[in-house]
DNA sequence: ATGAAAGCGCTAACAA
DNA sequence: TTGTTAGCGCTTTCAT
């Protein structure tokens, strides 16, 4: 591999004239910068971007915190914010915190040694006071998820209301044995849906057992685990409040394999819009939360504070989400 | 940020010292040891990657090329390999080609400005001659996609063996009248599905109209649109071997909506037998890809190879697949 | 067992 | 407009 220093011999320039051309510093005479085209041509000269990192102290690369990458949700966020990431010249480092406490904090450390410029987290795992210090060593924002206590930058929605309307549009149909599903952590956003749901029920006057509770639940086989045990119920809800469009499809596979009528025997609310919702047969009814704009504010915010513009104190964008009528409700 | 040298003053050590600390190296006095310790915490020391990498000449980073991260099955994929990454101290950038051969040139030019160690292709745009140069900078293996001229790993399946096996299902099920989908482009991986597919019809001695050959196919959204130009034929097949559980589920939501019986007025085989597969009604009927076994396997010859292990000339690891029935032939 | 010194490849003051 | 020089923070000979 030839160095910048094998250019400036060749071109019978000093190194710095060849880093000028390089970055297109203003200041250089055409005559030379055609020399050192040239002897980078012949050289096949590349620079070496590890040297440049350790010189500008800057990495051009971000991490995104997710718990899994083959959540439909997540994925489809990535996509577009790699896409945006690879126009701006930064690279995305897909981090699977799996769930994982122990895993998010290895992931964090990346920040500490100065091997990414900025997280994006999309799922905290651990309580927010052991994430708080990672703040002093790289842009932290929050895309999604969220935490009250975290002064910094967070794209999101109102989860509050996106439960309270799912379940009210439950209610108005006329299903007044809502049970609900939800995974294992309660952070920001789970809190603020079952506040939302709870909100709703209590509106109503409706009574909640905590029976009809289901938690660890996030994989579509989980869902089918919760239609099972639901038929099993004594006391058996008539509505089921997802949080997760894979839950809800697992709910509905399961019924169908079962010969459970959606909805009369049991309605199902979903979460998410993912591509799926419109794929299960009855369609799934589900709140829209629009990923494409998650994804691509939270990246421009990002590249914003790289650049240094917008504050890393408080500043919150919420983004809009509603109801999709399909069927299954 | 405290750096080495911070660490060396305080602990009344020299700077090499304290790498020796760093790096586990013997022939380190226990006592200088706990000295180098007790300073690194109270400075709060965390080594600058950056410049290990520069002075190491590694990156500890491997890119891997994909189409789109939100396709189930590469995300699928991606899940497992950034699993096997982690664990082996090593991150991984996605890198979306979007199906643009010029995007996927920009990301194998990471491989040459020394910003990755090594890289995964699991799809391919351009043609085999343009990659090949991109081989004299770092290691790349093919996953999952492929090309004969490469010289270089590859983890893949017996494409010509999944088409065929799922073409001849369709035939022994009585159907003659078959059409295909496929992407846009043609390589190594379709070219051979391509054969599969012909080779069965040959055997049993069907015909094949090119009229019923569906190209740029790839997303739900386009299987819809298929099943709609399918309905509107005069010469009408009475199955459909898609190459895509995508584009197979938009077939069938869609033959669901219209009223078309599946599979009695269309047969629908899919191909990857994504989770999406189990889902729809009825269930797709589909050739099994092992993609948690590709992926694994795929990082493991990565790690082989970064470990000076294994070679970087012809290597094939060819995953068994297999015919998944679920009802939609 | 320890340290001095060279240098990985690049950029940016500063000087000229 | 160009070059000299001093590092960025770390690891690794080579001495001792």
């Amino acid at each position: 591999m030839s160095t910048i220093e094998d250019v400036a011999k060749l071109a019978g320039v000093s190194k710095t004239t060849v880093s000028r051309v390089l970055n297109n510093h203003p200041y250089v005479a055409e005559n030379k910068k055609a020399l050192v085209h040239k002897a980078m041509e012949e050289l096949l000269y590349v620079p070496n971007s590890t040297a440049q990192r350790l010189r500008k102290q800057t990495t051009q690369t971000i991490a995104v915190l997710i718990p899994r990458i083959s959540n439909p949700f997540f994925s489809k966020m990535v996509e577009v914010m790699e896409n945006i990431a690879a126009d701006n010249g930064l690279q995305l480092v897909v981090c699977q915190t799996m769930y994982d406490k122990k895993r998010e904090l290895v992931y964090l450390d990346l920040v500490k040694t100065k091997q990414i410029d900025g997280v994006i987290l999309a799922s905290l795992e651990n309580d927010w006071n052991e994430v708080n210090d990672y703040t002093n060593f790289a842009p932290i924002i929050f895309c999604n998820e969220y935490d009250d206590r975290a002064q910094v930058p967070t794209v999101r929605l109102n989860q509050f209301e996106g439960a309270y309307i799912g379940t009210k549009y439950l209610i108005d149909k006329g299903y007044n044995k809502i049970a609900k599903c939800r995974g294992n952590n309660l952070s920001g956003l789970v809190t603020d849906r079952q506040r939302g749901f709870y909100h709703a029920l209590d509106e109503a006057g409706l009574p909640f057992s905590e029976e009809w509770t289901f938690t660890g639940v996030s994989l579509v086989e989980d869902g089918r685990r919760v239609l099972r045990e639901i038929i099993e119920m004594e006391n058996r809800p008539n509505a089921v409040f997802t949080g997760s469009d894979e839950v809800a499809a697992g709910i509905i596979s399961e019924a169908g394999r079962l010969d459970v009528k959606i909805p009369d025997e049991l309605a199902v609310m979903g979460f998410d819009d993912q591509q799926i919702a419109g794929l299960v047969t009855p369609g799934l009814t589900t709140i829209h939360q629009p990923v494409d704009q998650i994804g691509k504010r939270s990246m421009e915010v990002m590249i914003d504070l790289l650049h240094g513009k917008g504050r890393m104190d408080e500043q919150l964008t919420l983004l809009p989400l509603h109801l999709v009528e399909r069927g299954s409700v």
